[in-house]
RNA sequence: GGAGAGAUGCCGGAGUGGUUGAACGGGGCGGUCUCGAAAACCGUUGUGGGGCAUUCGCCUCACCGUGAGUUCGAAUCUCACUCUCUCCGCCA
């Protein structure tokens, strides 16, 4: 959510934001002209109820009947002329809210600007994608050859984009979330078991509602919605609150599956498991001072590169430009992985800056110190990292001539093996 | 799922139609006292919106779980919902 004053006072700077980020459908105009006549008619209507107020604490302590009867006439008018406006004003907020909740946020200056994801920058690449001497299988062939992922059977229990992880893939990716919390727990983050279903409000308060509708599961009966990302419970956590500014920063990673319909992706990517229905994810994110949150943030993009460094996997870090940037967040850089059987860098994590749009939404404040104004939190969030894709580059990048993978060292503890040969 | 009880400010807890934004106690903060501290005493202590001033600030409206309703006037009455607790049932 952006600040009503900033629309009002620097309309420019979100007309700005709206033609960088590629939004030329959505004016500024509607919404101006109802926040005057939102204040004009607030004004109208506290004046009536001031009035109201003072005349009927008078009624109270009047003795004269006559004069007292004709006061209640009185106020019962006002008390109309106060209902009429009431529903005027309810109407035109309503049509307000509605409007400036589907406003984005404001890219930071430094994001590059650019209409699609095709202008998103590379930053840097850490790591050498490994010189295979044999033909890299891709892990659609890897995985069944293995038996270690099972589509068919998958597809049998739950349909397309659907799958089985057998015997060590369920060890492997086991292996994965625990290496992944372990590592963010040591990094400082506290560790976090959340719902994997959520109400409404929680979601838009995340930023996901009213967007992202047609993208998340929802039982009907029960009006409980599925988590797309543990973002969303993650930002929540903290909703409704007001912070002291010395328990800040607050640092949380939490797993949890992810449940998205995939309905803006149809057709695409549908080998492999690399975009399906359901997913796991470990999550980091972080509560902090807005004037720390830059430094948070970066520190943020190292822990999730901390990940791939120690399962010894090349990367590359792209900042996305302002077209290509999520709804909510200011700035973000993506992680993607090499793949060498598939052919392709893999997005395996993505890490914001909220700024204070999602504390606007979902009301989280802190104070300086005692008596002192509450202030929005910035938030921040990065995947660390997100689970199918992951283990498709260990399985994809560890593979051998004769089909066996090697498990990455810090794995080998959980999955109990050195190497996954054919079961 | 059934029966009952409850939801008030940072916390506990009063308040059943009028001068209550809310008694009282605790905690916090400021002060007096003290070399300092404790005790005692005094003061203070919510959020959001709008307007004026834009330097301390001032005025006003709303908020006592949430949403509707009754009334000149609601924390207080009515209805619905949500959540918490107790007991019973069921269950991993």
């Amino acid at each position: 959510m952006l600040d009503i004053n900033l629309i009002r006072n620097q309309p420019d700077v979100v007309r700005q934001s709206l033609a960088a980020r590629n939004e030329p459908a959505i004016t500024l105009d509607e919404i101006i002209a109802l926040d005057a006549q939102r204040r004009d008619i607030l004004k109208q209507s506290e004046q009536l109820r001031a009035t109201r107020n003072t005349v009927s604490k008078d009624i109270g302590r009047m003795k004269d009947a006559a004069e007292r009867a004709a006061k209640i006439a009185e106020m019962r008018a006002v008390g109309d002329q106060i209902d009429a406006l009431e529903t005027e004003l309810k109407k035109i907020e309503a049509q307000l809210d509605e409007l400036t909740a589907k406003l984005p946020n404001i890219p930071d200056p430094r994001v590059p600007v650019g209409p699609d994801e095709d202008h998103n920058v590379v930053l840097r690449t850490v790591g050498e994608p490994r010189a295979f001497d044999f033909e890299p299988k891709a892990h659609w062939d890897l995985g069944p050859a293995l038996g270690i992922i099972d589509f068919e059977r998958g597809a049998k229990l739950a349909g397309s984009r659907f799958y089985v992880l057998n015997g060590h893939g369920a060890r492997l990716q086991r292996a994965l979330i625990a290496y992944m919390l372990d590592l963010h727990h040591q990094q400082g983050y506290r560790e976090v078991y959340l719902p994997f279903m959520v109400k409404a409000q929680t979601l838009f308060a995340a930023g996901q509602l009213p967007k992202f509708r047609d993208n998340l599961y929802h039982d009907v009966e029960e009006d409980f919605w599925m988590v797309p990302t543990a973002e969303v419970p993650l930002t929540n956590l903290h909703g409704d609150e007001i912070l002291d500014a010395a328990q800040l920063p607050l640092w949380y990673c939490a797993y949890t599956p992810c449940f998205r319909r995939e309905k803006m992706s149809a057709g695409k990517d549908v080998r492999g498991i690399k975009r399906g229905h359901q997913f796991d994810k470990v999550e980091m994110y972080k509560y902090c001072l807005p004037e720390h949150s830059d430094e948070e943030y970066h520190r943020m993009l190292a822990d999730a590169e901390a990940v791939l460094q120690g399962l010894g996997l090349a990367y590359r870090v792209k900042q996305l430009c302002t077209g290509d940037l999520s709804f909510g967040m200011r700035m973000t850089y993506d992680l993607e992985v090499w793949a060498p059987g598939c052919n392709e860098w893999l997005e395996v994590s993505s890490v914001s800056n909220a700024g204070d749009f999602q504390a606007r939404r979902a009301n989280i404040k802190f104070r300086r110190e005692k008596g002192a104004k509450a202030e929005f939190v910035h938030t921040l969030n990065g995947s660390g990292l997100a689970l199918p894709r992951t283990l498709i580059a260990v399985l994809e990048n560890y593979q051998q001539a004769d089909g066996s993978v090697v498990v990455p060292q810090p794995l080998r503890a959980f999955v109990g093996a050195d190497v996954i040969r054919a079961q």
